[in-house]
DNA sequence: AACGCGTTCAACCGCAGGAGA
DNA sequence: TTCTCCTGCGGTTGAACGCGT
């Protein structure tokens, strides 16, 4: 049972690194699990298999990010929200465990990003040629408190559909949504806003079309 | 030198989902 | 269908480090 303490944790020792690399380069990597007991390391299939994709593989880049680097991760960022996997998977020799830790540690700060979220709530009047959509926003320190509300006409903006159950819908140039179709919030994946609407209708594009308004005020 | 405090990042945790028996 | 095992994900933690006093 992983989750005993039968397994030890904390940081690697080069030992163990050595171990673990060796065995791979034999047998190859996959069923952690096994490697873990075959090999003899006191470690679970878990950590070594995060040993093997965030420090030891070859494929990993070590060293600080450039500025090419940074600027694919903002763009990506804004593009996809927290994503990690997905944004690491675009940036060649870096692990998604890399991308979140410079994004909280470093980028975050510098695009003055703050962790708090602020509540949208939405209503909408749907399939009207010009959609209305009359939003309220909370502050996530005082939910109670409404800090500003508007009323505005929405403008057919691009919709970009990704997969069925994560649709990201370009907001203004710079802002992004992402949607999840389980409880109708919505995500501004470069500000930390969220964006509650009241119902989900099918289909999914006549949906965005609906929700698609000019938001000015962020 | 010693201490306190903030920052960084490797590693852990809990959970979800897929595969296969 | 159910169960177990394995993998992958994002959020969180805490040891190590750096810096100021």
């Amino acid at each position: 049972m992983e989750g005993r303490n039968e397994y030890k944790k904390g940081l690697w020792t080069e030992e163990e690194d050595r171990i673990l690399m060796d065995y791979i380069r034999v047998h190859g990597k996959g069923k952690w699990n096994r490697i873990a007991k075959m090999a003899g390391l006191k470690r679970g299939g878990k950590s070594c298999r995060l040993r093997w994709i965030n420090y030891l593989s070859p494929s990993v880049k070590r060293g600080g990010f450039s500025e090419e680097e940074e600027d694919l991760i903002i763009r990506l960022h804004n593009l996809l929200g927290n994503r990690w996997s997905l944004i690491a998977g675009r940036v060649p020799g870096r692990t998604d465990n890399q991308v979140k830790n410079h994004w909280n540690t470093h980028l975050s700060k510098r695009l003055g990003i703050k962790k708090g979220k602020t509540k949208v709530s939405v209503s909408t009047h749907l399939f009207s040629r010009e959609p209305v959509a009359n939003c309220i926003v909370h502050s996530e320190s005082n939910p109670e408190i409404p800090t500003s509300s508007c009323n505005r006409k929405s403008t057919a903006l691009e919709t970009i559909m990704e997969d069925k159950s994560h649709s990201v819908f370009s907001f203004t140039s710079t802002q992004e949504v992402m949607m999840d179709d389980n409880n109708s919030s919505y995500w501004f994946s470069n500000s930390d806003l969220s964006l509650y609407a009241p119902y989900l209708v099918e289909p999914l594009d006549e949906y965005a079309h609906a929700l698609d308004f000019v938001w000015d005020g962020l």
